[in-house]
DNA sequence: TTCTTTTGCTAACAAACGTTAGTTTATGGC
DNA sequence: GCCATAAACTAACGTTTGTTAGCAAAAGAA
């Protein structure tokens, strides 16, 4: 185990890592390539061009977004339940790809077409999907009649800025951050 | 009225609308000085420098984020009207400036030193303003006993994205997504 | 061994970057 | 009308950008 990792795979964590901190238009090539421990031109034996890395990054992460959600939506019937465990998968997809989280949250406006057009449609079918937990617990009478888009927003929201938590405050255990969040939105959404 | 906007007016006008879409890094001084209709060194007759500009892009929002916090801290005593009125005093302020509020929100790690240690500074010093009335609130028994950390920050995730809100859908009112916010979050906080 | 593929290197390109220098034109006060 | 200031211009600076070309060393397969 702990197999020792392949340049291409340093690289592209590298990146993650100063995408993160710093920007994707902020870093450059050379410092990327610095950073790995070989010289700038030599990334090109591992990806096409910056952008391309930046592509990976991102649809790697909206692929295990959908699979989180997937295997999670099955487990429970109840719309209670059934929130409870997405908004789980959801930050637990998070917790354990920190660094790419924040680079998919912050650093996809920078993707070149047509992948900014597939991005974008990615991500509005995984918010549908959400959304669609909602309306379906407020037609059943499980959750307080409300305005579902903007509360669905609200929640997502919430959600997508839990890297920061676990950034500022490394007491929390995942599972703390998970229960105590879903909570406070379960408990908003009452009927 | 409507008095005609002086060039320096509209530089930051046009800055704030390029940095919003397309992020300070990658948005040049003379793609900037294009919209605007002038010269790329013309615009050094109105700011030192791009760092200037975006500093007086975030400073401007932050010190209008204290003013409409400390206004609305007087006028409730009760906590959950308290937190009511500061939490719209917020939205209020993203409304009214929506794509400087991006900016600040988004951009900010783009300005250099010193002035990004101030402004790291001066957002802590908000986000603690906000918690105290979390923490006051639990501790008179207004609010249920929770991890206040963890759920101010997931109020203050919430507000911060309102924007995003004001962009998708233009049906909403400020009044109504405040409200609903609001009710949401206070709601999820109730003893 | 020999051949092929992979992965690194150095050198260099064209373009874009933020910014400065120096000059001209427009504006407002006396 | 005269002078000072503000605000625009053109030309150019040195640096950095992402990327390509061409070549050498290493690794794996036959």
């Amino acid at each position: 185990m702990a197999a020792t990792q392949t340049t291409k795979e340093k690289v592209k964590q590298t990146a993650q890592k100063l995408f993160r901190e710093r920007g994707y238009a902020a870093v450059g090539m050379r410092e990327l390539a610095k950073e790995v421990g070989i010289q700038a031109p030599s990334l090109y034996n591992h990806y096409k061009s910056k952008d391309d890395l930046l592509r990976e990054i991102c649809f790697d992460m909206a692929k295990q977004f959908f699979a989180a959600f997937d295997k999670a939506v099955t487990t429970e019937e109840k719309s209670q339940r059934k929130l409870k465990a997405v908004i789980k998968a959801h930050i637990n997809v998070i917790a354990t790809n920190l660094e790419a989280s924040e680079v998919f949250f912050n650093e996809w406006m920078f993707l070149e077409q047509p992948h900014l057009g597939l991005f974008k449609k990615q991500r509005f079918e995984y918010e549908m999907k959400f959304r669609e937990i909602i309306d379906k617990g407020i037609k059943k009478g499980d959750f307080k009649k409300m305005n579902s888009k903007l509360i669905a927003f609200a929640i997502f929201s919430a959600l997508n800025a839990t890297y920061e938590l676990y950034r500022s405050n490394e007491k929390l255990s995942q599972e703390e951050i998970a229960e105590d969040i879903s909570d406070l939105l379960l408990k908003g959404l009452k009927s």
